[in-house]
DNA sequence: TATTTATTGATAGTATTACTATTTTTTTTT
DNA sequence: AAAAAAAAATAGTAATACTATCAATAAATA
């Protein structure tokens, strides 16, 4: 027995569900396992075809191409750390717990129980982590944005900046203080792992909870309330 | 008259100095502007050399591949910032004034005097604002690094870090605000630019001094000295 | 000034990438 | 069992990311 929950994104990021079939499900899991292993860059539709014993021409027939692959990847992702800071902060009402359990949830999403057999969250996170911004740094951002690509990213830094806000009121930028923290979380991590002096994070294989020990330190101060 | 600055990158970047040769500036200033102009993916040596009126294969003497080019570009944008940064600062004793001098500097670095005039520092600039971290999110970070291709970046990092903690000497991850400093200055430009939901910076054209706001905002109260 | 050397240009070629198109086979639905 | 949909097989193309070779030209030095 178990409870199974659906994740759905953006229809304009697929040209058919890929959730709907076990070729499409394949076409998740193996793109996960194979960016994650030799980066974005090296990933091509021809290595996932060979690796999941299909075809090209049947891969473009889920997808436009690697981009939009990549953009459906990172939004089943927020879409997942969104279901799952929810789950985490019901009941809770203290919002600065609030904020704790957020940023926990979102530094180790890799180890929560994961969702979804066809996708491996672990993985997909670290994708998230080194592939950067590589969702939104192209020349088509105008674009994708108008068209909702980013709306899941959107309403995860907007419900992060509500709480920010209950916490304390008088603090001036609630939006760019959330979407630091998760820009700052995943580059925090990334250059623990590959460039450390750029932090203070020595401990191999603990970058994550140091991490979130850095965010906490800076959201505490930041959202003290004091005396102007 | 006047008075040339001569930025230095790590010789593993090139395979021959471009700044010594009329082809090697050419190479450097249209590439910065192919870039900024058209994105880093849609550039390549071939529509380079059509530009500069010379072959791919002369291109090739100079650079191994594109992705060293970028890499060249950014750590003579590196480089340069450290010149900026070091040169605005002097003979300012308050810390704290310093850190301010520096925000401002790396934002508007762009406004500042050109160095060079094969260089178009406010491209350059907006090419590190766009291609986000591009320059090393690649599966080659490691050795890259063990080669000393990011320690221009370091060293700013290490250069701010220093007199953070001058402000504050119990501030205890001065690295990592350092580094944070520079990653979301770009980023939280490049969100008002293209995804402004993620912060609120609502004014066209004045995103890099709200940007500075923002900084100067969040640094301030990082670094107050508070009893503990 | 002649000569060697370094630099660039011209041209060609290759493997891989990022697709599109078409036709056949297999699977699913009715 | 027939019709419809999905996937596989195959082929083909323009562009990319290079490498290699040789000729032309400019610069450095003897």
């Amino acid at each position: 027995m178990s409870v199974a929950i659906k994740i759905s994104v953006n229809e304009g990021l697929y040209l058919k569900e890929p959730q709907n079939s076990t070729l499409g499900k394949k076409i998740l899991k193996l793109s996960i396992i194979l960016i994650d292993k030799n980066g974005f860059e090296d990933f091509t539709f021809k290595k996932l075809a060979e690796e999941i014993h299909s075809t090209e021409a049947s891969i473009y027939r889920y997808f436009k191409n690697k981009h939009i692959l990549l953009l459906y990847l990172f939004n089943w992702y927020w879409e997942w750390v969104n279901y799952l800071i929810i789950f985490n902060t019901k009941n809770v009402s203290a919002p600065s717990i609030k904020l704790k359990i957020i940023l926990h949830s979102f530094l180790h999403a890799q180890k929560e129980n994961p969702s979804t057999e066809f996708i491996n969250e672990s993985a997909l996170h670290n994708i998230v982590i080194s592939e950067g911004g590589k969702a939104y740094h192209t020349k088509m951002v105008d674009d994708e944005n108008s068209k909702g690509f980013f709306s899941s990213y959107i309403s995860l830094v907007n419900y992060v900046s509500k709480i920010i806000k209950e916490i304390n009121p008088t603090f001036k930028y609630p939006n760019a203080l959330a979407s630091n923290l998760f820009e700052m979380s995943n580059n925090q991590v990334y250059f623990a792992r590959h460039i450390p002096s750029l932090n203070e994070i020595s401990k191999k294989g603990e970058d994550v909870s140091e991490v979130e020990k850095i965010l906490n330190y800076f959201t505490e101060i930041l959202l003290e309330k004091r005396q102007k």
